[in-house]
DNA sequence: GGAATTGTTGGGATCGTTCCCAGTCGTACC
DNA sequence: GGTACGACTGGGAACGATCCCAACAATTCC
């Protein structure tokens, strides 16, 4: 019996301590078939009081796997960041990938240089495959990753024919739970804010809204669109508030035009709720923050993050897997502005 | 003269194409001194042509640097995701490190498990230094991987004596700028609310608004304390109100402080900037977003993150490199809070 | 003119894994 | 009792870089 040194470096070591060769040690690392359970055991016992870790380095250089994994930002300016989203994205994605000892390699790519970059160093095989998070359903990035065949899955629903592996909350049952909750509150002209409709999410959205107000048998109230950023809910409000049409009850497709509208609506001289009730969609920080804090529709963000990952280490694994989609329900947080 | 190949995978086919032996083109790539101008040259454009990319793994095995270093965010809750100072130090060091094909893992330390975990992770060497990111000064971690002699720096200065390098901003200074700011809207009376007095921040700002009161010949207006976040900011205004003084001038520690605080004001019916002006501290999302938006003192992140991430890669090439601290100046956001 | 020096170059060992291939041992079968 | 087969094991060749060392050529010096 060798004496086990304070900590093996090598699973040379390592099997000089468990007395068997380095091949049986890297089967057991690799969990291979064909060891008798007496090493097995042994090797392991040697791999827990040497605190050896495999040399990640020795380890890819033959494997040709890199056990890193991208997590693409792309986003301009990342106002993603200030997003909770990308918070609770990061720690389901960390969560997985922890134990297995898989590096989340930050990356972003927030202008047309960087993307180049990017792109470049993605077809290095720098990565294994990329978890790729970005509110823009437009973004041509996507498309190029799948066309490199590098693994790659989305955190939303590209807009598109586009053969990559998914995972999105439920827009048009968001929009539902809204107005479910505004005709519970005993609103019965519900107007909206839709988002931009060259947008899956802005489409089902408005849909989802359109839907349920047919379900509980009412006539849908005005609408108007914005972008889904801050800015462009004022102007919608405007024109809502225009149109002269009455309404007791409001959907807005983001949270971020939520606010512009609890502006405008405040400087009518119209109180939330009592005038009327608002529905948020994203529960942002901002919602929180909001004055009245604003009622809004939750997703999932870090069970949708964990399944992502999955299916992405899916994919690393047999690059032929099957395309999966996953679609999320999403919650209604109730706060003070219904 | 060899056929250049579409892609060079390796040194050797770049060897072939130059028509050197592979330790040239190894001396080429490292800017190692001792290659004739002439061979360096077909080396270069050999490279240039095949657009080879040297493979990490083996560079990694021989050399036993990983070409990655950890970006920390030891913060429960993950909360400083939300701030665009994490935006910006993301981004200011991906511009540092991305030129250099270095690699930045994103390392979360949330809770005790988390930190356990990681502690033995970064220990085994996965990343050749780690920039630190957190609000609290008082985090235990910096101290243990100075302990453990992994390079390291803190994107702010460490409480207690701690030989790690660091960069900061200026909170006397930044305190200051607010203070001659509401002197110049002819603010006379001016109050605070200071952060936590065991926080190296906390302690600034404070001296930096007595500082400048005194600079100004003006007497100081009441204080109260409370902890930097959402919440304890309300408390320390009532407190404030309830000492009876008057003051139409108010520096807040931090932005999420201030929101409380006008919201309280708001409550108490007092107008903004109308009775009272108010100043905050960061420049947070949450700034621009208050009503009014809030007049603040923003950090040079950015620059301050290209800084840091520097240093760290000074003292990942000499870890005797002697230990660094820049503190960086303040600059006053102007908006209608003031 | 020979030795020493300098500048440049190439060959080969090395890093720590994985994985292929050959070998050993025990058991079952004819 | 010999052969075949299965389960298990160990040795050694990769993987693609770095870096040490020896070789070589051209120059300088005595």
């Amino acid at each position: 019996m060798v004496r086990p040194p304070a900590t093996a470096r090598t699973i040379k070591e390592v099997a000089a301590v468990a007395g068997v060769s380095k091949s049986t040690v890297s089967r057991v690392l690799n969990d291979t078939p064909g060891v008798s359970p007496t090493a097995r055991e042994r090797v392991r016992s040697a791999i827990e009081r040497t605190g050896y870790q495999p040399n990640r380095a020795a380890r890819s250089l033959v494997t040709r796997a890199t056990g890193s994994i991208g997590l693409v930002v792309s986003e301009p300016h990342a106002r993603m960041f200030s997003d909770p989203f990308f918070a609770s994205m990061v720690r389901g994605a960390t969560e997985v990938v922890r134990p297995l000892g898989i590096h989340l390699v930050l990356m972003l790519a927030e202008d047309q240089r960087a993307r180049d970059q990017l792109l470049a160093y993605l077809r290095h095989g720098h990565v294994d495959g990329v978890l790729f998070v970005s509110t823009h359903a437009a973004d041509p990035l996507p498309r190029i990753l799948v066309a490199e065949r590098l693994p790659a899955v989305l955190s939303a629903r590209p807009v598109g024919r586009l053969s990559i592996s998914y995972v999105d909350v439920d827009s048009v049952a968001g929009a539902g739970l809204a107005v479910d909750h505004l005709v519970e509150r005993g609103r019965r002209r519900i107007a909206t804010i839709a988002g931009p409709q060259d947008m899956a999410a802005g489409q089902d959205r408005l849909r989802g809204w359109e839907e349920a107000l047919a379900a509980h048998g009412l006539v849908p109230g005005p609408i108007a669109y914005g972008d889904f950023d801050r800015g462009s809910g004022a102007r919608a409000m405007e024109e809502l508030l225009a149109t002269g049409e009455a309404f007791d009850g409001l959907f807005v497709a983001s949270d971020l035009m939520a606010l512009d509208a609890l502006a405008v609506l405040r400087e009518h001289g119209l109180r939330v709720p009592g005038d009327v009730a608002v529905v948020g969609f994203d529960d942002s920080v901002a919602a929180t923050q909001a004055r009245p804090p604003l009622t809004t529709v939750r997703q999932p963000v870090e069970e949708m993050a964990k399944a992502l990952t999955l299916t992405l280490l899916d994919r690393i694994g047999d690059p032929d897997a099957p395309i999966t989609s996953r679609v999320f329900p999403p919650k209604l947080i109730a706060r003070a502005s219904t």
